[in-house]
DNA sequence: GCATTACAACTAAAGTCTTAGTAGTTTGGG
DNA sequence: CCCAAACTACTAAGACTTTAGTTGTAATGC
């Protein structure tokens, strides 16, 4: 029952669930002990509040559910680069609306980038340069 | 009495904050009346809605009020680069953690991006070249 | 076969966000 | 000087989020 409508499908995660999901895409497939045992030491979460927030991705299709065992196993359904990709979008909409290339401004600006990091991305920049929309 | 504790004070604003932000940014110096003005037509909010969030945004110490005729004027204390530059840190944080870079990639991949603008990030980028952190 | 344990589903409570109504105050006109 | 209009502050209701307890069930060891 991943009911998804369009409409809804693209919202945000919440904070717990990105953190969690990060958890997820991390570790590929997981049980609610995975995942509590992945956690920084200093997050303390109750193994049914991980459970919990686990089942609400579930029901809002962003992982899967597989019986193994006693308990269940979860995957990423949602590809970790479409959420950063819509994550981006989602940003790019609300606070940089109508100039992206201010975002990557502020983004020298206020992170800071090694040389090397520096140089991936004009080759990057390099590779997109001309093409079409 | 701007109360802002620093562990509060980055914390990102709401969606309806934000929004109003916008329009404050874009316009200088506002009443209640003129962000309402501002507003796109299919946007309806009550006059009280606007009231009562410019309220919790000087709260928040992200505009200030001053007295004018019988009402108030807001004013933008938070900078819009100031809060692009936030955004852009906590996104590489929550969703990109420890790859800035992969956040540009996804940009150009998923923002189109006119020609224009790609050569302006590779100036960008070529001025930060070689810069130390 | 039965008790213990591990787990999931349900439920709930506290907190925050959004929206707007109500009541009270200030101002300006007659 | 008083009334009406505009405006602010207070308040509240509904939705969503976060966290975790409780309860029922399934498996596991003895």
């Amino acid at each position: 029952m991943s009911r998804s409508p369009p409409g809804e499908a693209d919202k945000p995660l919440t904070p717990v669930e990105l953190e969690l999901m990060q958890l997820v895409w991390r570790l590929g497939e997981v049980s609610v002990a995975d995942v509590l045992a992945a956690l920084p030491a200093e997050r303390k979460l109750a193994y049914t509040s991980v459970s919990t927030v686990l089942r609400i991705l579930e029901q809002k299709g962003v992982v899967r559910s597989r019986k193994v065992g006693r308990g269940h196993v979860y995957s990423a359904l949602l590809a970790r680069e479409d959420y950063e990709a819509r994550s981006v979008r989602h940003l790019v909409e609300t606070v940089f609306a109508g100039t992206p290339s201010a975002l990557v401004e502020r983004l020298v600006e206020a992170v800071p980038l090694s040389p090397e990091e520096v140089e991936q991305l004009r080759k990057l920049l390099g590779q997109k340069k001309g093409e079409p929309s």
